[in-house]
Order: structure tokens, then C-alpha cells, then sequence
DNA sequence: TTGTAAATAAGAATGATTCCGATTTAACGC
DNA sequence: GCGTTAAATCGGAATCATTCTTATTTACAA
């Protein structure tokens, strides 16, 4: 799903266009890793000073919810990324640049096994670490 | 690990003993699920009205330094377990009760071979839902 | 028993996130 | 284009988990 498409189905679910939903999932578009919402009002208040941490917030909800973004918890603090298209899979999480590597390897098949009477909602596999940008 | 030897443990690392070390402990000892911050402030009002969130946070990082307890971030807040002694496993968490049930199964050793130039620090797999009593 | 470092209490401070009331704006029909 | 209206935004207060600070208390070794 590419940026103009985001914005089509934004439009058919019945939400407004904005600039700044615009820049904002160009923002997450252009790279490939996990960034706060503190990193979103910094890179938006070049262009919108004073926009409010409610409007950065509502939005990235709003995103995650129309599944244009995924979000993970760490060290406090959500984080966001684009929504990978590809078909299931994990990530490697850079702990210095928030950048993300794909694991196409998933063990919630064998586990099934494990958990006959459990009502399974979700799960999360995530690996820690350097990247070797920053290694 | 039993209650006796972790207090040993304490004390052997240079630590004082207190009866709220103690009756922190054992409360982590006699349940098999993540709580947090809050659970242990109620559960310790009893005994100790008064008792502040500075010493439950405090003791509770000083047994994850020690290995006696282990974290996990979920809801936007910390949720700590007692350290499970069993060789590496996983968990499934019940998002009800906050009961566990552990997964042998990890799949770190299939994932090695995607992250050849990564520093790979930890990892993180858990399966959510609801356990049986919950469901 | 006493000295001292560790532990604790009480409450202020912090940082992320959410809420609220007032204002602005996108989009729709005319 | 113009007016209407619900959605979006702003600005700042409120909230919630967590940490810090300062003064006081306590465990325990000598």
C-alpha cells in the first residue's frame, strides 16, 4: 500500500484530508523502523510549529486503527511504523536507529499444540539489538 | 528458587533484609502471573498502610537486577512475574487475569541465520489471550 | 550499644499520553 | 462560490505510571 492509496482508503472510511495526515504517513512511508511520537512532532513542527501533541496522537491511533500503521511497546514508550504488506512476519527492532529487519520465521504454529484451551488473541516475536549500521 | 533462597540471595549481594522484601517476594512466590506496580501497593496496604510507590518500584528493580523477578511491558505499564527457574522458555499471558503458562518452544536458534551482521541483545516472544478460567 | 549505610516515607517532579473547551477547516449540497 | 456542519486542530490542563529529593528510620556489623 503506497502513500496514495493510504490516503484513499482514509477518504472512503469517511475521515478528512489533511496536510498534516498527509505528511505524516509520508513520514513513516519514507523509512523503515519504529518512531515515537515525540520524533513525529519534532519532524512536523518544521512545517507546522505549534501543532499539538493531541492532533500527532489522534492521528497515529486513527492510523493504527485503519491499519495504515503497527505499533510496538518499548522502554516506556509507543512506537510506530508503517504496516508491512508483506505476508506475516516479524521484526529485528535496532534499539539505537528504531530501524527494522523482517524474520520470516514464525513459531505460533508449533505452539498451537501447547495451548488447546486458550483463547489465542495475539502475539508478539520481536528480537533486540544493532543493526550492523550501528553495531 | 525458593522464598528462603532468594532472601539469602539478598543478603549475600549486600542487601538488607526488611518483612516488605519479604512479603514482596512471597507474593510474586505464591502466583503464577505478571503483576504490576499497583497489584503489589493493594495487595501490601494491608500490612504496611503507607507504604510508598518509591519503595514497591525500588524493590521491584532491585529483584529484576538480581534475576529473582522478570518485566514485561504491556498496556502501557510494567508487569513484573517471579523468575521462572525451568530452562528458556516463553509465555502465554492471559490479558484478564494475568496468568501464565509457558511455551517450550523458541524460535531464536531458525531466526540466527536471517541476522548474520546484527548484534542480536534479547528477544521477546509471548502469546496473548484468554486462559481457560478467563475464556 | 552504637555508627553508618541502606531503606523508607511523603510528596514533588517528570514524561508520555489523554482530555476538554474553544476555534478552525474540509467537504457536501445548494 | 457560499453556507452548513461534523471533523480536525489547538492550547493547555489533567492523568497516570514512574522517578527523584529530602528527611527520617532501620538493619546489622563492629
Amino acid at each position: 500500500m503506497n502513500l496514495q492509496r493510504a490516503l484513499e482508503e482514509l477518504k472512503e472510511k469517511g475521515h478528512k484530508y489533511t496536510d498534516k495526515r498527509e505528511d505524516l504517513l509520508r513520514f513513516f512511508y519514507e523509512q523503515n523502523g519504529y518512531r515515537t511520537a515525540r520524533d513525529v512532532k519534532i519532524m512536523m513542527e518544521d512545517k507546522y510549529p505549534g501543532i499539538s501533541f493531541d492532533t500527532i496522537y489522534r492521528n497515529l491511533h486513527l492510523f493504527v486503527d485503519l491499519n495504515l500503521l503497527e505499533v510496538t511497546e518499548l522502554e516506556g514508550e509507543k512506537h510506530f511504523r508503517m504496516k508491512c504488506e508483506s505476508k506475516h512476519h516479524h521484526h529485528f527492532i535496532c534499539l539505537d536507529c528504531g530501524k527494522t529487519k523482517e524474520i520470516h520465521t514464525c513459531p505460533m504454529q508449533q505452539v498451537s499444540g501447547e495451548l488447546q484451551d486458550y483463547a489465542i488473541e495475539n502475539h508478539k516475536f520481536e528480537i533486540y539489538g544493532k543493526c550492523p549500521a550501528c553495531k
